[in-house]
DNA sequence: AATTGATTTAACCAAAAGGTTAAATGTTCT
DNA sequence: AGAACATTTAACCTTTTGGTTAAATCAATT
C-alpha cells in the first residue's frame, strides 16, 4: 500500500509547514498539553488553535484523549517516520552519518 | 536572524509537502535534468511542471542554470537542512544516535 | 437545573495553491 | 529574417488554507 504512505507523507509534510504548528509540536515534544495551555503563547482565537490541532491529529502527528473538560495532546513521533525517510532518501543521511562513525572509529585507532 | 530561518523552513517543508515536487527532488538528487524531461513522467501541462520548478527554486532546494534554450535543474542539498532540524529537534534523532554510538562503544570496551 | 468553563463546529472571508489554456520570451537552426 | 523549440508568464478557475466571530457541545460546579 504505496499510495496511504504517499498520503501519510503528504499530511506529515503539510502539518509542519506551518510555524504554529511546529511550534505546537515542539511544546508537545517536552510534555503533553491542554488546548488551552498550547494556546496561551498565540495571539489567535481558540477556534484557529483548535484548527491547527485538528490538522496535526489528521496527520496523526498527535494523539487527543479527553480528560474531563478538557481535551490532552501527546507528541506521537511515529508519524515523523515518512517525513524522516523522505529526507534520508533525498540526502543520504545514513550515508553521512555512518561515513562519519567510521572516520571518528579509525580516529580512535579502533579500525584496522 | 531567526526569522529567516523559520521563513526558508516553512518554504521547505511546503515545498516537500507536495508529491510532484518531491518526485522531482529524488531524480535530481540522482542527476540534474532539464523541465522538459523532468516533466516526461506527469500528466500536466508545461507551465504546471514550471511552477513546481519555481516553487523548488524559491525554497532553494533546486538551482536552475540556462544551457542553451533548455533550463538545466540541480538538486541542493543544503536547503533541506531547516528540514532535518525540525526533525532532529521534534524527535531527538541525534541523541537517539548518540546514544547508538554511546551503547557500541560500551560493547567494545571502548567506553570509562 | 442552571451556570460556568473548555473546546469544537458552523458560517464566512481573503489569500494561497495547484491546475488549465493562450500568449510571450529567448535560443537555435535554416 | 523567419521558423521551430524549450520554457516561462499571464489570466483565469476551483479548492484549500488559515484566520475570524457566533453558536453548539459537553463536563463540572453551584
Amino acid at each position: 500500500m504505496v499510495k496511504s504512505t504517499e498520503k501519510k507523507t503528504n499530511r506529515a509534510f503539510k502539518a509542519l509547514a506551518d510555524p504554529t504548528r511546529r511550534g505546537i509540536l515542539r511544546r508537545l515534544a517536552k510534555e503533553e498539553a491542554t488546548a488551552g495551555r498550547l494556546a496561551e503563547p498565540y495571539a489567535m482565537s481558540a477556534p484557529a488553535i483548535s484548527k491547527h490541532l485538528k490538522v496535526l491529529e489528521e496527520a496523526q502527528l498527535i494523539s487527543r484523549l479527553r480528560r474531563g473538560k478538557e481535551h490532552v495532546f501527546r507528541f506521537e513521533p511515529k508519524a515523523m517516520d515518512p517525513a524522516m525517510e523522505v529526507i534520508r532518501e533525498l540526502t543520504g543521511f545514513w550515508n553521512q552519518r555512518l561515513d562519519y562513525l567510521d572516520t571518528y572509529l579509525k580516529s580512535k585507532g579502533e579500525h584496522k
